[in-house]
Formats: structure tokens, sequence, C-alpha cells
DNA sequence: TGGCATTTACGAGTAAAATCGTACTTTAGC
DNA sequence: GCTAAAGTACGATTTTACTCGTAAATGCCA
């Protein structure tokens, strides 16, 4: 019986496992100088809270350099379910579907998108 | 030209603008027993916080009687858009395409609620 | 009208997240 | 090997969310 830990990630710690996905994997300098096209704050700033997440265990680091090097210990897929499941049960009375018309009523999509869509969505009528 | 003022509610806020919502208005007593079937805390605690988002502008009140009755100042639908918007450019590389697939395939819908889905994209479709 | 239940007001404490300054460490280039 | 530049470590502070205790206000009803 493992004990699951469920370490949701904060605000700023999505931001920068954001950069740790896209790269897959980054120094500080490197993460710091993305996130300042879209927020504002120091260099030390973000290196310890890439520390902390390194003690919460979110991330992996090579220190065998100077410059450490750092990687997602979570999948972007893990991380999305765990925030969609959160939000479906507090914003959408557990209903994922609800949760899909909203989604797909307030956002256009192009025509091969649509597409996609649908043909999950046909995958998922033949499965019942 | 309007400075638009975005409070996007924190997780308890949240549960409270759900009974708030459920009931269309309701009493800090009424909140507050609500919430105890889910969390535990004082009930001064839901009282002040109640407060804070009265002074956020969350929420009105009446208070005309001893027992002040609050409602919502945000309608469930544009919260969930918020969060939505929120969670697609931070988790989702701002593709709300690829939200619903994850929401789709991660979650089991009747064949009702897939029939409701279908009908929304149809209708996406046609207006392409 | 006086007492008591319930409610509101408010200050203060706690915990977590985020920020930063400063000191120490490493390494490349001279 | 020294030094300067760039990196890491770490403590301290600020901010935000949440929590609660206590006091003041309200209104019911005996």
């Amino acid at each position: 019986m493992t004990l699951l830990k469920l370490n949701k990630p904060t605000e700023g710690e999505l931001e920068i496992l954001q950069v740790l996905w896209n790269n897959n994997k980054a120094s500080v300098r490197t993460v710091h100088e993305t996130l300042l096209k879209v927020k504002d704050c120091g260099y030390t700033t973000t290196l310890k809270l890439m520390q902390i997440m390194f003690e919460k265990g979110l991330v992996s680091r090579d220190d065998s350099n100077k410059i450490h090097i750092y990687t997602a210990n979570v999948t972007r897929e893990k991380t999305q379910k765990q925030f969609l499941n959160k939000m479906i049960d507090s914003l959408f009375a557990g209903s994922s579907t609800n949760l899909v018309l909203q989604a797909l009523g307030n956002h256009t999509a192009s025509n091969e998108e649509l597409e996609k869509i649908q043909v999950l969505l046909n995958q998922l009528k033949q499965t019942k």
C-alpha cells in the first residue's frame, strides 16, 4: 500500500515546469530568461523556487557541473490530469462533460482541431 | 476605459461561491453548515472569509437584518471561463483543443453526454 | 426590559508561497 | 595560482490565504 503524496504544483512552480517540459531539461539561467518574458522577478527568486521544487521532488537535477541542469519529475500529462480533476470537481459539479462543453463553446478551434475531437468522440461512442 | 480587476477567487472562496451559486443566496450559517460536510473549520472562519469576499467585491450582501444574506457577484459560468482560460494558458500550451481531448480521454461520459458534445461539435462545424 | 442565543466585527496568529540580498563556490581565462 | 564572472546556498522578509478567539451588537422572548 503506497501512500500517494499529491504534490500539486503551485502557480509559480507550474511556470517553471512549463519551461522544463518544453526544453526537456534546462539550467536556472534558461528558465529565468524564459520567465522574464512573462513575469518580472530576480534571478535568485527563480533559483530559490527551483531549489524548493528539488526538495519537494518535483524536479531532478544534474549537479555534477557548476551549472545545474534540471528536469521535471512529473509529466505534463499527469499534471494536466491532476488540475483537470481538481477543476471538474470544484467548478463543474463533477461533470467532465460540462467542462468540455464550456471549453468547446468559449474557444474557437480550427476545422482540423474539431476533426481530432470528432475522431476521439467516435472512439468513445464505439466502446459504449 | 475601464480598468478590469481580475480577481481570481481562491480555493476557499470557490467553495463558498459554490454554495451561493447552488442556493442563489445564503446566510453565513447556511454556507458554513454546508461546508462542514466537506471541510472542517470554525464558524468565524467562514464568516471572515465571506467578509473578505465582500470587501473584494466577489459577493454582495443584504445587511438590513441581523442575519446578513450573501449573493455571488460573479456567475458560475464566468468563473469557469476564467479558470479554463488560465489553465489552457498555463498547462495546455494555449490550445483549448488539447484540454478538451485530455478531458474527454480521462473521464468516462455516458452516451447521452457524448451526444450533447456531438451536437455542439456539429454546430461548431456548421459555422466554419 | 433584562437576559441570553446568535450573529457580526476585528485583531492577531499561522502557514505557505514568493521574493530578494548577501555570502560562499566554482571555473574559465589570463 | 589569481581574479572576475557566473553560479549556488541560504537566511530573512513580504505577501497572501486561512484560521480563530474575543468582544461588541442584535433581537427574541419570558
